[in-house]
DNA sequence: CTCCTTTTTTTTGAATGCATAATTAGATTT
DNA sequence: AAATCTAATTATGCATTCAAAAAAAAGGAG
């Protein structure tokens, strides 16, 4: 069952912008457009700059007095933190999915471990991350825990215009695959302290970092 | 050094807005009333409205189609979630403190432990939980990780409406002081990984939760 | 008196308006 | 021609206005 799709006209708006953000289309940096955005959306100032407001608390942009919104830079700092919560929490997820998850949700990820060892095997580096990235959210909605959930998406939100342009290196990345074996094997047997334990070493993280940490700030 | 105090309107209505959620004056399940806060306020509806929708995002209120927003009632689910979380954040801010934190630091820490062991003897447990509440907020910023002190605060927030309004049985009371001994000591130890494994199993939360649950929905 | 319908009032969502601050363009001086 | 000062333009922050929706109040039937 899905959520109910709030469709709010600033929320619609925030998307919107978080994408042009994501896409490049908005530069670090560089000062968000009040006027042309609202022409490009059809809507007036007002529900943009309430999506503005929520993106600035998300961490997307900043609001400097008097000369209005510019989007955030990712630091190699902040990139950093983010992905040591983000990683912190994957743990939390991976001890409650254990314990929680469905069995629905067991043979999704499943069928996502295999998609993805395919794309590893084909050296679809691409298509790979996508899966990867998959497997995590899908172990994270499977912790049951709306506020972990709601977290974890935003951060990886806020991350996403720096993810799927890795260069990961074939040791890291074999690497990764094969923890990712161990990671499947934990959540078969719910076994949620080991699959916790798994995903806090696990090192999808640092190798990402390594390899984005050039392309921040 | 601190935080440059960003003054935006709707930033200063929107704490506003949080404080009167946590005091209870605005009742969870209640409309916002606009008009009402406004004149209060002495501000127009837009940064209102615009601080409201931060808050919505913030879990703080819901907004209901063309019926504005409403207090967001905090069940008993989402309260578990929440201190599920921030246990865990916690326990990745122990471990980061055990290598960050700085010698100033772990004095007003130690300083916050013997404070709040003269109410714990005296049997102060409003002061009690305010200095407790306090030592784990400076063992977060001792991360000295951004994002992880920005998400602890924000689910602080969250909670605040419930906390320091528990009655702890004398049995947890206890223990759960004498565990702050070993995280004291760990911190001076500097040891990161000791810290954080007291502070993921430290019931605090735990004993809050069952103390609070029954204030929650 | 209770329930339902219709009208009035209030509230909400979004666009517009306006004063102020910032930016740009142009003029003046060196 | 470079630099500085001034005027025009534009952008921003907030208040106000307006149409549509919801809530409340008034009226009428059973």
């Amino acid at each position: 069952m899905d959520k109910i799709r709030q469709s709010t006209l600033h929320g619609e708006v925030a998307e919107r912008v978080r994408d042009l953000i994501a896409q490049g289309v908005l530069a670090p940096g560089s000062r968000v457009p009040e006027k042309q955005l609202c022409e490009q959306f059809g809507v007036s100032r007002t529900p943009l700059r309430e999506a503005l407001k929520v993106l600035a608390h998300e961490g997307f942009v900043e609001l400097l007095p008097n000369r209005g919104a510019r989007v955030a830079k990712l630091t190699r700092t902040t990139l950093k933190n983010t992905f040591e919560v983000m990683q912190s929490l994957e743990a939390l997820a991976g001890e409650l999915a254990g314990a929680r998850i469905s069995d629905p949700e067991l043979a999704n990820i499943e069928a996502l471990h295999y998609q993805m060892l395919a794309h590893y095997k084909s050296g679809n580096m691409q298509e790979y991350l996508l899966t990867n990235q998959q497997i995590h959210e899908a172990i994270v909605v499977a912790s049951q825990n709306d506020v972990l959930i709601d977290v974890y998406k935003n951060l990886n939100h806020r991350v996403r215009r720096v993810r799927f342009t890795a260069e990961l290196s074939s040791d890291y990345w074999s690497q990764a695959v094969s923890e990712h074996e161990a990671m499947i094997e934990a959540l078969r047997k719910r076994d949620g302290k080991e699959l916790g334990s798994i995903l806090s070493c696990h090192l999808r993280n640092k190798v990402e970092v390594s390899a984005l940490e050039e392309m921040a700030e």
